[in-house]
DNA sequence: GATGAATGAGGTTTCATTCAT
DNA sequence: TATGAATGAAACCTCATTCAT
């Protein structure tokens, strides 16, 4: 059908835009990647641009709720798991956030910009909004796995919120951390090899036993 | 004497425009804050700015860098302390970190910025390196701290480089993310709380013997 | 065809620009002709104007290199010219200095602009580089017609840089002298004569025989 | 004298300030050349050289009215010489206008910056008037020469104008295009050969008997 | 008389966004 | 629906000139 036909191809087109949003904003940073650039890397015109955006904002923010969407979908199935104890479902968060990550690499840019900039000016409401809820709900997840780790004794006795901030905190960092270390030295890349030992590391810390993974 | 009224003048305006500076940009993001908006916090015309500073760029860098030699000093005298473990120095490193950010709170924005824009663009060659070279042994003397530890058996054997790397991902995703929170909730601060805590979570996670102190 | 249609129009658009960019030098002088000046003669936006050029300097430096390149296809033909003695062709090639000069008129200013501030600065090195050759070229054909004329002992015997650059600074000289007498007195406008004058009168000077045509 | 005294340093701190502004403005051009610059090249302060000139373009006149008074100077005695034929007049003119630029070498500088700019702006309407007073004395001068050549027979018969104003262009190009070559070359200097060469070979043109001297 | 920080007006340049074609 | 030239609103930055000290 005709319809289905231009719906396909303005979703592609817009997968399209996003692609090269992404791409350009991660080299370039945020505000050194112009729309006029975004539309050239994909043969497009600015005009064009606006058909599928409604400003710059509402294109970046794009970016970050489908990484958001996504990285919840992952999250979420985690919580469900049965026969899975808190530490093991912790890694399953981080490595729900790393693979997130690595399809969308924008994503912790985009949060750390966020904080950054105070939020994202132009963008509406609903945007704003989805973006804060999803964030809320993630964190939710990552929360209640620790209430249910420190309930099972597994974790030392600690309020859960700051396990889940740290953890955040140590996922956007280190992430952050290695990124610049290859942008600098592109070969030596040991983002995932150090995110993990990260974890291990923070886990065995508040482990009431010692990890014998690590 | 006059030249030395002159002097300090100087100097205090400078320091006035960096302070200026520097909570316009904790407010609202290094975009978002206008040469305009600082000049007018103190009550000055944008044109007077440029006596101080060359260009946005260099008053930026000059917060960063201001911070870095005050970070510098603090964490070099870590080095030399004799009696004292691996361990406690890490926590001193950490304290110095803090520290330091409570006088510059601008010190990590300006960390991850240059991380996120992959460089900052109009500034001095001279400025450029210094703030690599302060940035380089700032990390080494982290890298120091671990390598003794390692070496006195007090960490788990691991390539030291994956210590420090872990230790400022650490530092700067935990201050972002409580500051964002505290945007948010600007009463519910925890900040140092919680980034004591992930010190001492990693420090135990990495630690040979379990630490009391947690 | 669109897109010819199009590159016309961004050529003629270019072109409209720089015509009124040469109008306003010519009568203004460089520094006091503004963007904003040029913009509006042509009922643009400055804004529009940077689609064209990089930057101001950018436009002024394509107004001389459009000239030089002009004067170099004129004057690379005399060089070939056969049965034309050396005479003939230093006259051929003041005619074409003075017909470039004729269809661009602020040839001369640039190229005493130039010497006058000591370059150009904001310009690419590619355009810089264009310019420095060009003109040597231009001068390297003048001093093959010297060098020719006086192995043909029609000239004194004389190191030919040094009539070279007495032809230069000739036609230089008188048309910028000229052209003040003219702001001045915009009706007794005698530059042709005066030029044609002072060429006859100095190639008369250098030659070893009387020129009847004077 | 105290009075004597104060207006003795008053009169050489001007002399300074016009040395320094010739300099740079010789070095880097008259727009690239800054108040503050001159200033601090004689350990000045901006404030101070506005209280020798009312402005920028008065101090550059000032220059300007020097050289001019001091070539009248020159000019105007040679006038009056007796026992003197008009081609070694029009020498010693070239001498004077050398000599003069040897001392203030932003003579013609000026003399070109007037003509490409139109005038300048900022002076009040006596210096403006006494140069172009001057410049028409100076001129006047040189054409008497030349009537007085062609009347004895020595010039082909002309319109001395024409001759006066090849004059002019050829000693004003040649320097310039000099200048201009030093600049890029220094070593290679051949300005007062190249304009001696340049002279003889014009006044050899135009005379009615071929010059001996070259 | 000197100082030099500050002014203020104006310049160049940038770019997200629009709109006639 | 696409185009891309143009807009327009700011931003950064410059510097001759002034003026309180």
């Amino acid at each position: 059908m005709k319809s289905t036909q231009r719906i396909r191809d303005k979703s592609q087109r817009k997968q399209q835009i996003q692609d090269a949003a992404s791409a350009l904003i991660l080299k370039k940073g945020y505000n050194a990647t112009k729309i006029e650039d975004i539309a050239k890397h994909i043969d497009l015109t600015p005009g064009a641009l606006y058909r599928h955006f409604k400003n710059k904002d509402e294109l970046f923010s794009s970016l970050l709720i489908e990484a958001l969407d996504i990285l919840y979908q992952r999250v979420a199935h985690i919580q469900k798991l049965v026969d899975t104890d808190a530490t093991s479902k912790i890694l399953a968060y981080k490595n729900a956030l790393y693979e997130t990550y690595s399809e969308y690499p924008l994503m912790v840019r985009c949060i750390v910009h966020v904080q950054l900039e105070g939020g994202i000016s132009n963008i509406s409401k609903e945007a704003a909004d989805k973006i804060t809820n999803r964030n809320r709900e993630i964190v939710a997840v990552l929360l209640n796995i620790f209430e249910e780790g420190i309930e099972q004794g597994l974790f030392r006795s600690e309020n859960p919120v700051v396990y889940s901030d740290i953890c955040w905190g140590l996922f956007n960092g280190v992430i952050l951390w290695e990124e610049a270390k290859a942008h600098v030295n592109p070969k030596n890349n040991f983002l995932k090899s150090t995110l993990d030992k990260s974890f291990l590391a923070f886990l065995n810390g508040i482990s009431t036993q010692s990890l014998h993974s690590i």
